[in-house]
DNA sequence: ATTATTTTGCAACATTGTTGCATTTGTGTA
DNA sequence: TACACAAATGCAACAATGTTGCAAAATAAT
């Protein structure tokens, strides 16, 4: 089991259980996003669907993952990029969907470009969503 | 009747009905997205529920609307810029929703800056999504 | 006007997400 | 360690959303 798991859930006040600790292993393994289906399948229906998604809200609520937008209206998450022990920052984040493969990269590391938007909005986050093939699809 | 309606469906080669006629102008008439609960509300059970889910996928395949990213998991689509008379050429958006109220704008004037993306990744269509509050929610 | 093609509405189904509640599990304390 | 309290889980039922096949209706082509 991965060392931080524990020090995660702990540092959010959340109780220390299977389904917590499996799903966030998963995240922490896994370098893409993951979606409810992904979690669904790799637990092979250890977990009912309702704890995961209670699971996952949970996470969001915390601030350890982050829900990815897409056009698909398909919900992936990932994991926040400080592990989120200091709350929960609304980060802007640069993420990447292969049209392929359908992975979702979290490009943590790229910088999110200063956008101009028109007067009158109030911004408060800032999304980029790219997408085309991705290194394994070429 | 707007009076692009029927030189829109004629320019995609697409047959003039009447779902078609007053989806296409309810995209027209406002200039936000819509969401297809938007749409089966505002036309009163006029149309099947299936029929709007057809005729929204019609024109996204036809390059009149396009859908637009979001983080939680509800589809919304926009009209294309250029009403996409020339065919649809994925074209790069930058969308502002407003947390308070919902509303979806469309900003198509405002350009997409340019991001670092690691090699690796082939890039064909970059999305931004900012969100915050809109200028009717301040 | 008539025929051929396309679109629609209906029904049935599949998937995805939500809620309430009893049971189980985990936490804090003696 | 054992106990009581709090929290999370699983189940069932439900709600919302999206999909598919097919007959009937509307549109387009001749």
């Amino acid at each position: 089991m991965h060392p931080r798991i524990v020090d995660t859930l702990k540092k959010n006040q959340l109780s220390i259980t299977e389904s917590r600790k499996k799903i966030l292993e998963m995240f922490l393994q896994r370098k893409g996003a993951l979606a409810h289906a992904d979690i669904e399948q790799q637990s092979g229906e250890e977990f009912d669907r309702v704890t995961i998604y209670r699971t996952l809200q949970t996470f969001v609520e915390k601030g350890i993952i982050h829900s990815i937008p897409s056009a698909d209206n398909s919900v992936r998450y990932a994991l926040c990029k400080d592990d989120c022990s200091e709350g929960h920052h609304h980060d802007n984040h640069v993420h990447f969907m292969c049209d392929h493969c359908g992975t979702t990269y979290c490009l943590d590391h790229v910088s999110v470009p200063p956008v101009a938007i028109p007067p009158g909005f109030k911004v408060t986050q800032v999304d980029v969503v790219a997408s085309g093939t991705c290194m394994k699809c070429q």
